[in-house]
DNA sequence: TACACAACCTGAAGTTACTATAGAGTCAAG
DNA sequence: CTTGACTCTATAGTAACTTCAGGTTGTGTA
């Protein structure tokens, strides 16, 4: 198949599939003589793979990481448990870092309920005077 | 003060300031006559009402926003309100994608509890299996 | 057969919020 | 008068794409 057709049923657009090239994630497929493309069932498997992985927000490193380790049957699972438990790990984290926000976000919006002057705002009050915290050292890549 | 400083006082680096400045959320300052940027405590107060807006997650659009709304005294603080209560919403969306996906690791991660051959690794043939959600649509900046 | 048009190609630039680097200038202390 | 800390500008790199410009290939139809 070609590129447009991989990239349907795998459900995202040509230009991802070629990035994906770029990156190394994804085989030099092989061409047809007009230079396009042609894909085969392992390619799509692939592909699949790696969009799951991305739709698990796993970055790039990591999925490079486990397809790297997934082409070694020789050696055990053990690894790939091991980043798959730490990209968990990004997440939890992750979670954890917004719920926090949210706490001091909501905690902000309470001290302006009503609609008044821009000098008297609550919220812009709290903005201007709040202690800058350092922001926390990142666990995770999740954004 | 000159850049150093500021930087210092409101924790961040010097790079950051300038990036600001270019970005037009810290006004251009003062200069000296060896052409070393000089601020003085207006500065200061915008710079740390960005680092705290930054500290909760806003995009520089969110923020410039605010500063737009911040200036001009005439207007009520409803829009103020309003781009906060959107921010708020970022957040709370990016926290319930972020638990899906971690039940959704969880799943995955209890079909491989042992160390066992590549190929029988039931994280790796979930990976593989698992039908490619569409990705939902962004209601929020946050990653 | 001719021609429009969809799908494909490459390479480069844009996105966000910075960080890092290179190479040069300014300034205070010793 | 030199060392070293600080500053300046401009440029490139980060992640994971998206978008664009400009050109080629293949297909359906008049």
């Amino acid at each position: 198949m070609k590129i447009g057709e991989l990239a349907n049923v795998a459900q995202c657009t040509v230009e991802t599939v070629r990035y994906y090239e770029k990156e190394g994630l994804l085989p030099e497929p092989a061409r047809t003589p007009g230079n396009f493309r042609v894909y085969g069932p392992r390619h799509l498997e692939r592909l699949r793979f790696i969009r799951n992985c991305r739709a698990l927000d796993m970055s790039h490193e990591e999925i490079h990481t486990l397809l790297g380790l997934a082409d070694q049957p020789a050696d055990g699972c053990g690894a790939i448990n091991a980043v798959f438990d730490q990209h968990i790990a990004h997440v939890e984290a992750r979670i954890q870092e917004l719920l926090h926000l949210k706490q001091q976000l909501g905690a902000l919006r309470e001290r302006c309920q009503i609609e008044q002057a821009v000098d008297a705002c609550g919220i812009l009050h709290g903005l201007a005077a709040m202690e800058t915290e350092a922001k926390p050292e990142r666990h995770t890549h999740l954004g």
